[in-house]
DNA sequence: GCATCATATCTATACATCTCTATATCTACA
DNA sequence: TGTAGATATAGAGATGTATAGATATGATGC
């Protein structure tokens, strides 16, 4: 994995705010992360499959929801860089914005105990 | 500073490598970094130059020679995130000969004791 | 003043990427 | 079997970006 691509991955908005929601929430599915950043569903879909392909998140299908996650297998360093980058983002403006919106989001899928 | 301009600046190759020696160096000029990288000298600077658009790297003109060096007003943020990606990548292809080219280069000027 | 060296900028071309709209797939359930 | 919901994919249009080559700037030394 090309320390560049890693950085690809994160050099697009709407990429960057669904790893931002991905560090502190364990895993969240297609519907979450459409409502948290209220973009279009083909956007955040496509975008995920980018980061999927890059080896930056894992879905796991369950029923009619897919979830996405950190990928657990990412280099440490990666992971690293990536907590660095939220604890220095995560009070800025759309990303603070973005948990305040996935906290108020009503009838959410199962897995909000980050089971 | 968008987050995203960050890692847009750190998503090339050309770009990383001369991070990744700024980092360990603290400070460079073009010809050395030409020089380590085996790159064209117009590619070189073009790169800085954006770098240096981007925020990430301040310069210093010496006589002849440029000297730049990573922008000591970088958020915090920023550092870790730069300090994380070399400790992982720094024993990785094209980062270690660049390290090995750098130090073996003959008749370097004069900010060699990273004055 | 002239030649030289280090660096920056400009231009043109090729390539990659983002976003949108529409549509397809797949699951659950009646 | 048929319908509805969640997600993925395809195609088109627009924008952005990398690269190479040529050239310009600006300082140094004779």
């Amino acid at each position: 994995m090309m320390p560049e691509s890693i950085f690809k991955a994160l050099s697009d908005p709407t990429r960057l705010r669904c790893l931002a929601l991905l560090i502190d929430n364990h895993e969240l599915c297609v519907c979450e992360l459409t409502h948290a950043l209220a973009l279009p569903q083909p956007k955040i879909s496509h975008h995920l499959g980018t980061l999927r392909k890059a080896g930056m998140v894992s879905d796991r299908k369950v029923g009619l929801w897919i979830y996405y996650r950190i990928n657990p297998d990412l280099p440490q360093w990666v992971v690293n860089v990536l907590q660095q980058t939220v604890k220095g983002v995560r009070d800025l403006k759309p990303f603070a914005g973005d948990a305040i919106a996935l906290s108020e989001m009503p009838n959410r899928p199962g897995g909000v105990c980050s089971a």
